[in-house]
DNA sequence: ACTTAAAATGAATGCGACTCAGTATACGGA
DNA sequence: TCCGTATACTGAGTCGCATTCATTTTAAGT
């Protein structure tokens, strides 16, 4: 990782490291991690090669700082998104929608995520931070009665972000930007399978089966708006 | 792409072309893209260094070619592996399988599709016919009347293979091997719950209230549908 | 067998990540 | 303020590996 001065004040040498960042996340981006020169991002942080190294063992150790704290941003950002007043299903709704727009715009970089993790590492351990902000707004649904106990919070993250990814990635193909029922339909997918994957024993209440109607009419009523 | 011989039969040419991709697939997998070096690859296939040049114009190019056989011949297995007489869900069914069980097995291998994808480049061919597969099996499935017309098949589709590679990642990361109860789930919720197609471990009722707050949420974002 | 165009070869080239011997800077003590 | 020294910084040089290309080998057509 990074080496750790003593003499020098810690901001100043925290100033030079986000420079370094900075010039590295910029030139990452454009040029891709084969395509950036160690030179050419010293130079932009006004600095020498030399000191790239002082700093980050070797370039895919300086895409691995880049990576890890865009992620560290993303998770604050997510946080601050959330209305902590807000029901569960909203608060999804408020990560999906942020979750979304922020890997679109910041494609390339999220792209870079791949990168840093070669071959069969373990992953990054930022993602695996921001990727709890979800199980907790989902742990926080089902202590306050939200949502059913059994709700299986892992395996519908894996839909979550799973979905959300591909979704932009199909996007991106097709040069569209943030379409928001991407969103909503996966919420009413999810949400809609609250029912299928946890809930309770036995003994269906017709409202309940209204309710089921209900929802899968509106259900179709969104896809009319996001397909090409 | 690959060089056009002429003189030579073709039969030779090809199993030249496929010593080098063996070769090459073998060694990108132990080592990664960035560790597997032309010589060795070139090696391995019992052919000089320049002559892999002959067939694939750089490193890049190499890849790409591996990893478009790759996505090639999951399709034809996955088409291999669907009954054709069986209904959508079941179909649907058969393919999570089969898809989760090769890209487990695989893994490096389709982990390596990404560095195939340098920046936003257009995605690998092989790999959208690959998604069709899925689509195909919608359409027939709405074509048949077992699927209501109005489903939203790419979006499903998204959903589909974002969750599986999803999981793919987090079964990897947990040294878990495959679990049929991520595809049953997946499609549990894919299909909307209700009727339990295939038997999911744990079958439960949605709650009322669940249900009530979906719809809340969801007929709220109905009237704001329209931003961005 | 000879001719010749295609295929194959591997030594040579070039580029760029990474190193390290040397220089500059900042801090603490006098 | 000046010195001694620990630390930070520098960039020319090293080295590994992808890529090239002049040369040799192969094989099809005659």
């Amino acid at each position: 990782m990074s080496a750790t001065p003593r003499h020098t004040s810690r901001a100043r040498v925290e100033a030079k490291e986000s420079s370094i960042l900075d010039a590295a996340e910029q030139i990452f981006a454009r040029a891709g991690f084969d395509g950036a020169k160690i030179s050419e991002i010293a130079r932009a942080a006004n600095v020498a090669e030399g000191t790239v190294y002082l700093y980050y063992k070797n370039k895919q150790d300086l895409l691995a700082g880049v990576v890890g704290r865009f992620w560290v941003q993303l998770t604050q950002g997510a946080e601050a998104a959330i209305d902590p007043a807000a029901e569960a299903v909203s608060q999804l709704e408020q990560l999906g929608r942020y979750h979304l727009t922020s890997i679109l715009q910041q494609f390339e970089v999220v792209s870079l995520t791949y990168r840093a993790r070669p071959q069969q590492e373990q992953d990054l351990d930022q993602v695996r931070d921001y990727v709890r902000v979800f199980d907790r707004i989902m742990q926080r649904g089902v202590d306050r009665g939200e949502l059913s106990k059994g709700t299986p919070i892992r395996q519908l993250r894996d839909v979550f972000f799973g979905t959300l990814e591909f979704s932009a990635r199909t996007l991106k193909l097709r040069e569209r930007s943030y379409d928001h029922s991407v969103v909503t339909n996966l919420l009413s997918v999810m949400v809609g399978s609250t029912d299928a994957a946890a809930g309770r024993p036995k003994g269906k209440e017709p409202s309940n089966r209204d309710l089921m109607n209900t929802l899968k009419s509106i259900q179709k009523q969104l896809k009319t708006s996001g397909d090409s």
